[in-house]
DNA sequence: GTTGTAAGTAAATAAACGTTTACTTATTTT
DNA sequence: AAAATAAGTAAACGTTTATTTACTTACAAC
């Protein structure tokens, strides 16, 4: 039997990132993403039953498992309110300021009907995607250093004001001046944090 | 000649919006459109040159705009910090809450890179789609309320915050328990406030 | 009331879509 | 080295897409 080739299956998945990150989800058809991977497109269909299971598997293998990776890295749930919330935020900027297909199907899943289905069931199936998050979140409510709100209200006042500065931080590479360095992003997160610590 | 009837205009706009809200606007077909809004396909190719001319005029005409009006609405630049915050919190909330297929498609805009490309433009031709919140906002810093960030890093600790309360509102709406209450949104703002002021 | 004309329709167009068919290739097993 | 078989290809499939063509309708102007 014939084996498979893996860098094909690779080509595939980084080529369909990248058509993605450049001319937009809308714009990725399968003959298109054969074509600049070099495959036929039957070839695709070998391994993924269709278009939107690819897309699916594509979103959740290489972009929210190596995301939720990226984000978690050396943080503990034990560490002190303002700096477990300091590390992720910088953990979560450093990935995506440098997987910039990752930050761009990211975005689309707030949107897309397909992605957003994806995301809701990869985080039910696997407990919560951010469960040691949940977790650091309960503990410090518990203990009264922040105040009582929903996990999702605290979700809400800390990821989607970073991931808008990451899109800015990419509006602005195009531009002769960069408004979102690292001190920025720093004091920003030392705002946000002064704003929910008791 | 024969006069146009306004009526089918507003419907084929009105229908657009409701297939976004309801199917994406990854699903919203010419032919589907038409069918839907009960007029012939060449009847939007009078009004719209293409898909494209047509989805862009939807946005601003039916979105953005009235979307700016209703966020401003009582607001003044001369107001207290907090107050005036609060104010465009509880208008955009107001607003969006009251208009999904509105929220839909601003959801929408910051991905697909059509609207994404039209809202820049008509930030840009508009002078400044927020202006008014861009001089409170600079008026502020000048008098020490608040820190010297750049306007784009404001608009980022203020609106993708609300936008996603937005969206957890509509999840869970059709869930037992709503969390999105107005006394949350409340303290989610003054949350945000705390942080920013000195 | 006839006429001019833009509004509006139904059906057709070509291109692009996701997917499949019919076939060839490369490799392991015997 | 021949047989077996999944991997892979090129071309084609039937649909759906955005848009247009050829025609009809309804009203204002004369």
């Amino acid at each position: 039997m014939r084996p498979k080739n893996l860098e094909k299956e690779q080509a595939i998945r980084t080529v369909a990132l990248d058509i993605i990150a450049k001319e937009g989800l809308e714009n990725l058809s399968m003959q298109k993403l054969a074509k600049a991977a070099n495959v036929s497109p039957r070839t695709i269909y070998i391994k993924y039953e269709n278009k939107e299971d690819f897309l699916v598997k594509l979103f959740i293998n290489e972009v929210l498992e190596p995301y939720e990776q990226a984000v978690l890295k050396d943080f503990s749930e034990q560490m002190d309110f303002a700096d477990g919330v300091k590390k992720i935020w910088m953990n979560t900027f450093q990935y995506l300021k440098n997987n910039r297909p990752a930050f761009a199907i990211i975005q689309y899943s707030k949107s897309s009907l397909l992605l957003n289905k994806a995301y809701q069931q990869q985080n039910i199936q696997q407990g919560q995607f951010f469960a040691p998050i949940h977790r650091f979140i309960a503990a410090n409510i518990k203990a009264g250093t922040i105040k009582n709100f929903h996990f999702d209200v605290y979700r809400a006042m800390i990821f989607p004001v970073l991931l808008e500065l990451v899109s800015e931080y990419f509006d602005y590479t195009e531009r002769p001046k960069q408004i979102i360095t690292e001190k920025v992003l720093l004091e920003c997160c030392a705002t946000v944090i002064k704003g929910i610590m008791k």
